[in-house]
DNA sequence: ATTAGCACTCTCAAACTACGAGTGCCAAAG
DNA sequence: CTTTGGCACTCGTAGTTTGAGAGTGCTAAT
């Protein structure tokens, strides 16, 4: 029935707004629906029964439980757009960062402050994209700084210690048949690519240059993965009593980055999702939801970014943030 | 008197382990004075004229004022040592680093796990570090991207755009000459040294050249100052509600690095300095207090870290962690 | 100077009460 | 068959009361 799923979004805006248990006399006088408080209390006894909301206890209102929030946000069929004065606000803000890092920063600074929630950056996947320069800089006590620059303008560096001393004249000649072997290859091709370079190096160099090969893979493969930048963590601290404990755990949880890129979910998976409550693997999770989106190539996606807060959030805003700031960073960083 | 201050220090240990005001009785049978209730009453009494505790209302125990807090912890004279098997931890933990970002990330956590509260490290200042390497890379559209690599191993990038087309060779002739000009300077000599490169160059490649040293000039001089890594938010929310209620203004505040670097306090001063409450020039810190120190080489120390939590805080604890991962810190900073 | 004793104060927790928000159900009306 | 007003009932909460206990300050004795 319509009206019902009327009702059951009267319960959610109010709930978000005021916090507390919804009853029926409160949306028949606050949303304009033409029916009286008994028809409305009807449909909750439906409502209840079907499992979309619950009461704390009899003699208080409704309040909507994960099912609920799951049917209300699946009703929520178009992201409502942000008003022109917040999109120009967006824009300018990130354009003012100055380097890679700066727009990871400014982007969960961004999403915090629209939100009001935790807001979580994922940084772009280094597996999709590709290698734009290789720089070796010799350094004392036979240690070598390798860096590695990416075609999104991200900067990875890393030292390591070779064998022999070596020139830099070496240096030179090494860097340049790194370039020209990995110069535009995607990074998870770099492997197969230089797998035989040491094999076409003259004798005295190939110790060095394995070790030196074999940190530009490290550096190349296991470490970008899983940086991540938080903010907003703060705006835990203003929400109510209960509510904090509830999500205690999770602020705890938000410290650790393997938590938050699982948090992120899957990157193969819909474009802009919502998780409530239960439907989160994590189990510390249970009193949160989670709105994400990928960012960056329409084609490919690049990362995901996210807010994380309390079940009652106020979807709908968070939903249009989340994709408005997703669509503004993918841009800046697909443009470079 | 000798005894007064045990009653204090007493006062002051008990307080902090249970939170609450703490009475005569207690100090009597916890702590082994050899005096009886009736005379620590007295002590009391005296303390509370002189200012250094107070009591909530009439039939509760005292507190420590901030004085009181300050006289504690002026009579904490030698640090306590940390045990053989943290101070092994600390060690292997921050040996773990595989960059500099990740030193700084790092002993964060580690600091903010050690002591239970908000962890503060501020990058070291460029100021004193020198130039190690200067490395352009030509990007599409006219673009070059900028970076700077100093002796203690921290790469800084930035992107700028230049005039006209500029080819591989030129870009390799001005990254020679910028070399010799600025490696091994000082991060604040390397304006004037760059002063007059411009002049030496053909007309052609004169507006591309001053465009770069321009960025050059940013990147070394404005950005890095303000750099600053927080962990350990979520040790708030551990807290009592009273307390979450006094440190929220606070958490807000580190959200804004330009608070951060306030609060770290001016370089010049103390080595291990200790900031009670209102001795705090920041409004938003009343109830807080900031152990802090700095850490680098020794003749120059090169940045700042430390934690800020409630007043009632672990000072012994605290004061020895802060010490201890600043040395371990500023060691592998200098080191390289 | 220290201590025991004692009267006094005031908070906190438990027990109790009353209120009212909210429900469910029923019977009447549309 | 749906909607509505009415009404009895439930139950949490907020307010009040009360008693116990923790803690103090003072005094008199050691």
């Amino acid at each position: 029935m319509e009206r019902k799923l009327s009702v059951l979004r009267a319960i959610v805006d109010e709930f978000v707004r005021s916090g507390e248990p919804v009853g029926s006399k409160a949306i028949a006088s606050k949303h304009v629906l033409g029916v009286s408080s008994a028809t409305i209390r009807n449909d909750m006894a439906a409502l209840e029964d079907e499992g979309y909301i619950t009461a704390p206890h009899t003699s208080a209102g409704r309040i909507p439980t994960d099912k609920g929030y799951r049917l209300f946000v699946d009703q929520l069929s178009s992201v409502k757009p942000m008003s022109i004065a917040e999109r120009s606000a967006i824009e300018t803000f990130l354009n003012q960062a100055v380097d890679f890092d700066d727009i990871m920063v400014r982007t969960t600074k961004l999403l915090a402050q629209l939100t009001q929630q935790v807001a979580v950056v994922q940084y772009p996947s280094l597996q999709l994209t590709t290698v734009r320069h290789v720089e070796l800089v010799g350094l004392p006590n036979r240690k070598v700084m390798v860096v590695v620059i990416s075609n999104t303008g991200r900067v990875e560096q890393r030292i390591t210690e070779v064998a022999n001393d070596i020139g830099e004249v070496t240096l030179d000649e090494l860097r340049h048949k790194l370039n020209s072997a990995i110069a535009g290859v995607l990074f998870v091709d770099v492997p197969k690519r230089l797998g035989d370079l040491a094999g076409t190096l003259p004798i005295e160099m190939r110790a060095n240059a394995v070790a030196i090969v074999a940190c530009l893979l490290e550096t190349l493969i296991e470490r970008p993965e899983e940086k991540i930048v938080v903010s907003g963590t703060s705006n835990i601290a203003k929400l109510g009593q209960e509510q904090i404990r509830t999500l205690a755990p999770l602020l705890e949880a938000l410290e650790e980055n393997v938590v938050l890129l699982k948090l992120l979910g899957e990157v193969d998976s819909e474009d802009l999702t919502v998780r409530i409550g239960h439907e989160n693997s994590l189990t510390q999770l249970v009193g949160a939801a989670v709105v994400s989106a990928n960012y960056g190539n329409q084609s490919h996606a690049v990362a995901r970014l996210g807010v994380v807060g309390s079940t009652h959030m106020n979807y709908e805003n968070n939903i249009a943030a989340v994709a408005a700031v997703a669509s503004y960073v993918g841009r800046i960083v697909t443009e470079g």
